[in-house]
DNA sequence: TCGCCTGTACCAACCGGTCGGTACATAATC
DNA sequence: GATTATGTACCGACCGGTTGGTACAGGCGA
């Protein structure tokens, strides 16, 4: 029994990495505790030591998926300092992209999942999950107002409203890429939502 | 209990209305068969007279789903042979914006939620689903077609790529509008398919 | 007689959560 | 120093309830 840093809980995270896998495809309710269990290694009288329940590991595990989605997509697109911002709003379709390739089209998002099975039916997770959308879609307003500011995007254009497009477009594209198992519908998808942006573009200045 | 054509099943079709009404909200897994017996009031001995499994009634409810979605959604919409092509894709549009404003942002997409929950886990409804979603889009490509036809669409629009896109927003919409509860999501992104189509209309003729 | 329907008992598997217990390290007490 | 108390981490059996499905006797009306 090895002592543990005030801060590391090895058993806990491993708990939440397993979940974690197997609620992303499975979705909240299909994912028993038994699974979780089986997969982790780890026993149950173990498990509710961590955890009160089933849902605060749900709300765990979402906590989880959104630090992820920040460190790996969100921050490396839009903390480049050096890019110019609708640079930015292009990386990070790229980098959806890439994403729903590398997995092969399998999976879809996270969220979404939890957002279409939840939303109706368990308010905690509704209103996190309407946290977590908004969050993501500030960000991308931001940024958006600093190609205005920059000049690369027209002032007629609200950056919030385009923001609230770009996200639920690319929701949308990945929910259709997981059902089709085809990539090409989110290439496609991602290639119209630049197209998009063309709307808004100042000539010559993109 | 009157004499019923041999194509009308009452308690049978009560017993898809009354699945229907709950696994739009609930979704597959947490719709149980005990609720759908309660609610439509029928014995299980009875449900099973039928239906052979909980299944093959989930079938049986994408069915009835989409069957209503052609008649009152995409029917209206794409068989106006007064109205221009253009005008039967935005009049889809503010018909879908319509249903959710109807809903009061509940409920999603049944068949969305449908493909979010078992697209990755049950091979038998992704396929239908996929299928679904194919019919929809290409219905929506063949007005795109007769847009360019008309004069109204440039031709280096790709009709079948500008549909899957819209197919795809108006989904990641729709889901966007049920996390948050706000109609004005679902209005905005409209506003911008709208506007996305001027990306491609022929100048002075839409 | 047949199709439709009822009611109900039963089944094994599943489900999230509870419980009594073990192992061990460390601190406190006598 | 030995004993006791405390806290952390861990375990699997057990619990009551739920789930989809099976089986079946029987009723009713055309």
């Amino acid at each position: 029994m090895r002592p543990t840093l005030k801060t590391e809980k090895p058993t806990r995270d491993h708990i939440l990495a397993a979940a974690s896998r197997l609620m992303a495809l499975r979705g909240y309710r299909a994912t028993s505790l038994v699974d979780v269990l089986r997969e982790s290694g780890v026993g149950k009288g173990n498990f509710y030591y961590y955890f009160r329940s089933k849902e605060e590991l749900g709300y765990a595990i979402l906590e989880r998926v959104v630090q992820g989605f920040v460190e790996r997509v969100l921050e490396p697109c839009f903390s480049d300092s050096g890019a110019k911002p609708l640079d930015k709003v292009r990386c990070f379709l790229d980098r959806l992209l890439e994403t729903q390739r590398q997995r092969n089209c399998v999976g879809g998002c996270p969220m979404g999942n939890l957002a279409s099975e939840l939303s109706d039916m368990h308010e905690g997770f509704r209103r996190r999950l309407a946290e977590i959308f908004t969050v993501w879609r500030e960000r991308m307003t931001d940024t958006l107002r600093e190609a205005q500011a920059d000049g690369s995007l027209r002032s007629e254009c609200d950056p919030a409203s385009l923001a609230h497009f770009l996200v639920a477009a690319l929701e949308g594209a990945i929910l259709l890429t997981k059902v089709t198992k085809d990539i090409q519908i989110m290439e496609t998808c991602v290639g119209e939502l630049k197209s998009h942006l063309t709307l808004y573009a100042a000539v010559g200045r993109s």
